[in-house]
DNA sequence: TAGGCCATCTGGTCCT
DNA sequence: AGGACCAGATGGCCTA
């Protein structure tokens, strides 16, 4: 794209790369020293890899030569006008905080989503994508939930029997709360159990709902185990990492 | 100390 | 023209 935008962009990066003037290293510096995690107030000279291994990866193995003839063509175009340079800082330091607030307000949304899902005990911070992962097995699992739930409550209005075990036709009560798997208390070993009055099965065999092929599940998934009961007055979602 | 996670900066691209 | 979105790079922090 040949926008001024992007060519502004484009000069810069360049300002601090290489055998720029003072002002122009020192304006990249100081858009950078804003926030704590600065690369430029972190590592001197820091700058200048980013932004050759940024143009490495871009352009591939083989061009390094064009990209460093396209620096110089840029650095050319960048010289000579200050007023221009400082309305191209002040874009890309809009522009950096523009950026900061929409990943603020993405990790505020994300803290929303770990508000609504179940907590685990000890705490422990869902990772962003642990977070996503979650909810989507988590949604997956309610889903199951109403589903069963629906099917146990139309076979019984026909006076159909119970399905056999292993079937995935079990009545998980939507009222799921969070327990802890003694043998792992790390995020991992959240599992959910129904609460009901009616007693638990003594099944001992785990059922694994990743079976379904309605099951969202994917690798390095968080997915979710019945761990016991036939028909589920005890049912555990156990959430596994596969 | 290596690896994972995160925040931030940055340039490119798309959209309004 | 400028904002939104995206992905790569980088450095800091934390933990096993």
């Amino acid at each position: 794209m040949d926008s001024v935008y992007s060519d502004i962009d484009s000069n810069s990066c360049d300002f601090s790369y290489g055998a720029q003037s003072d002002d122009e290293n020192s304006g990249s510096c100081s858009m950078r020293s804003e926030s704590p995690a600065s690369s430029c107030t972190g590592k001197p000279g820091s700058t200048s890899d980013s932004d050759l291994g940024g143009l490495l990866h871009l352009g591939g193995q083989g061009d390094v030569e064009q990209q460093q003839q396209k620096k110089k063509r840029r650095r050319g175009r960048a010289r000579g006008d200050g007023t221009v340079i400082v309305v191209r800082k002040n874009r890309r330091v809009k522009a950096n905080d523009r950026e900061r607030n929409r990943m603020h307000n993405l990790n505020d949304a994300l803290d929303t989503l770990r508000g609504v899902l179940p907590a685990f005990p000890d705490e422990t911070k869902l990772t962003k994508i642990e977070t996503l992962r979650f909810a989507h097995n988590y949604i997956w699992a309610l889903s199951e939930t109403i589903r069963i739930a629906d099917l146990q409550a139309s076979n019984k209005a026909a006076g159909r029997a119970p399905p056999v075990n292993g079937d995935m036709s079990l009545l998980m009560l939507p009222n799921l709360s969070c327990i802890t798997d003694e043998k792992n208390p790390a995020s991992e070993a959240c599992s959910w159990t129904s609460s009901s009055s009616s007693p638990a099965s003594s099944s001992s065999s785990p059922v694994y709902c990743t079976s379904n092929p309605s099951s969202p599940l994917g690798a390095q998934d968080y997915g979710f185990m019945q761990s016991d009961s036939i028909y589920g007055y005890h049912s555990h979602f156990v959430p596994v990492v596969y």
